[in-house]
DNA sequence: TTACATAGTGTTATATTATAACAAATTTAA
DNA sequence: TTAAATTTGTTATAATATAACACTATGTAA
């Protein structure tokens, strides 16, 4: 059953409440929506979610404590990931771009640390809210 | 009182505990440490705490909510914050690179967003703990 | 097939992080 | 000196996350 899509049945359906959400999902907003396909408890919502971070099948935004799936190609098992995220509306886009992410990635810190991994979160206002 | 150095009792206080700090300070961490000095809830820490990000005293290292104080002159009121931080041993270090500020302060979204402020997370082993 | 290791599940309890709400005191500025 | 704004103190509670334990399912290899 796992060999399939190497997703197990909680995995795949939180994963795929992610991944249909047009915002991040907070880990408790997706205990509340999974109640009646019985997982229950915290822990059975977090074990799921970790694993799929660490599979870069979802990202954790943290400044928000939430979850979004991953939208990208540039972000190999989210080793260089970016968001952009609206403080009005609370949007988030996961930003692919190969320039910044090659550029960050590249980046060398003058005290000789060897960056594996960076995240990146902007904030502003969206173009929509900048209408309003 | 406040007029001298813009600090209130509180802030100065919690302020004085993370600025002395080698590594970065939870919230009730900081509680537990000032305590004595009087300040005995959670709220007076966490007021304190918002003052100081806000006025970029300080900031908040995201993926370890946990607090640094500001050791660069690049983030002006933490509009545009690095760090680079050891998996290892969870030291925290902050990022003064003026090429790497600009870049990401000039970094335009494809999508039109105009950003106001970024938060960028680096993650490694350092250079101390390489050696163990 | 059996046996073993690894990964996933269900459950209860608890730890950690953060805020709401309200009353009082202090500071600042008109 | 009065009024606004900020800070403080306090109690209670909300929101986020993990520990610990017993059990089940899956993949691998003798
Ligand atoms: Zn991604
Ligand atoms: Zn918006
Ligand atoms: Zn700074
Ligand atoms: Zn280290």
């Amino acid at each position: 059953m796992y060999k399939e899509n190497n997703l197990s049945k909680n995995q795949q359906i939180i994963f795929d409440l992610i991944n249909k959400s047009s915002e991040p999902l907070k880990a408790y907003t997706i205990l509340f929506s999974v109640q009646k396909k019985g997982i229950k408890a915290p822990p059975q919502v977090y074990r799921a979610l970790d694993k799929l971070v660490e599979t870069g099948k979802i990202h954790k935004i943290e400044s928000k404590n939430a979850f979004v799936a991953c939208r990208s190609s540039n972000c190999e098992i989210s080793k260089a990931t970016a968001f952009s995220i609206c403080e009005s509306c609370e949007m988030v886009d996961e930003i692919s771009d190969t320039k910044l992410s090659k550029y960050l990635s590249g980046f060398n810190h003058k005290k000789g640390m060897k960056f594996k991994r960076f995240n990146l979160e902007f904030f502003g206002i969206c173009k929509k809210c900048k209408k309003d």
